[in-house]
DNA sequence: CGAAGGTTTGAATATGCTCAACTAATGTGG
DNA sequence: CCACATTAGTTGAGCATATTCAAACCTTCG
């Protein structure tokens, strides 16, 4: 199944009848208030899994950030593969507790960081290895977020993410491209630093 | 294994040995940064596990919130026995995505609510039923956490909790006991309400 | 009773938000 | 290919929410 940027695949609250696998491109998962107030609650790479909750509704929405494909896999055809390869439901267990902590890295970050460590922690995360994989440059790492949906991950306005990036790039610890999907980690020490999670700072 | 209010029964950082499924009271799972902020990125009732992590060491710590009991299995022990008992496996990955599904929620609290809207969906989720089962009281409910905890949870410092729970108070929306664990939800439309969240408002 | 821990309340402050204007990049039709 | 519209991103000023620091309060426990 293919889909284009922007592209909604799940809607939260709907009926969960399928179960998806990133094979290529970016998704991300994320969850509304009736306010509008949106809050991105995870990205999903190639090899990466997402729609399966425990009920029988999606708990959340996903939403394409690049364009690519997924596998789609209806409940019942899931249930029948994970009886016939019992191996996959281990990988898929292991798949899950690996999202299970990224989730509560995000919530530390949400939580407890200021806007420039959230900044710097979502850099350290996606800042390096391009997940636009056709793109290979070798210096800068193309985001394939928007500014908006950088905000919408690290619980922060537009605004506010776009001035950190621009103090960031003052400090010289990265740089930003002229087309703002790209940037450069000049300083990785820094950077790392500027988390507030490294250990040798305080 | 038994454990004390306030006892450290694993160390983020730590070789992740084992394996803990609660069966009595309640347990607090928490991250820190190196400046000393905390962030509990989630609370664990009987019939849940924890301990498990994707790499070799535990990713949070956990503590205990009241004295209890924990079922402690050696990494090749839960190994072992996911081999002889495949439901067992179905169960685990069952639970462990209920759990993903809570710390997305948990994330969209800490990213895009108030204040307000924080501690009246905490109080929606633990503030009906009491956790503590061994105290039956028919309208008070029994918050195992102490306000400190409350903040951990929800971002925000203790003196926001206790003064927004006075407001909700205040409004008539709870009621909070002398004994300051004890909170009694008096109009729980309201409440719901200000949690931001139910689909009636807006 | 006095000490200790947890909680509440108050006043001033700071961090990030809102609103608004401006700039840069992208796309469209003439 | 250029003028113009459109969208995404940046920058600025003032403001609001939650924090910090400080003091008071209340329960519990020795």
């Amino acid at each position: 199944m293919e889909f284009q940027r922007g592209q909604t695949i799940i809607v939260e609250g709907e009926p969960a009848n399928s179960f998806f696998n990133v094979t290529s491109g970016v998704v991300k998962l994320l969850r509304s208030l009736p306010s509008g107030r949106i809050q991105i609650v995870g990205f999903r790479q190639p090899g990466e899994f997402f729609g399966i909750a425990e009920g029988e509704k999606y708990t959340s929405s996903a939403e394409a950030i690049t364009c690519g494909t997924v596998c789609r896999f209806s409940r019942a055809g899931l249930e029948n593969e994970l009886r016939t390869y019992p191996e996959l439901q281990t990988r898929l267990l292991f798949m899950s507790f690996k999202q299970l902590t990224a989730s509560q890295e995000q919530a530390l970050m949400l939580g407890r960081m200021t806007a420039r460590e959230k900044v710097a922690s979502f850099l350290m995360l996606y800042g390096y290895r391009s997940l636009h994989d056709h793109i290979k440059q070798k210096q800068w790492a193309m985001l394939p977020m928007s500014r908006a949906e950088i905000a919408d991950f690290l619980g922060l306005t537009i605004e506010t993410v776009s001035r950190t990036l621009t103090s960031l790039a003052r400090d010289e610890i990265i740089a930003v491209g002229r087309k703002s999907h790209f940037i450069q980690v000049i300083d990785p020490a820094a950077l790392a630093h500027a988390t507030g999670s490294s250990r040798q700072d305080v």
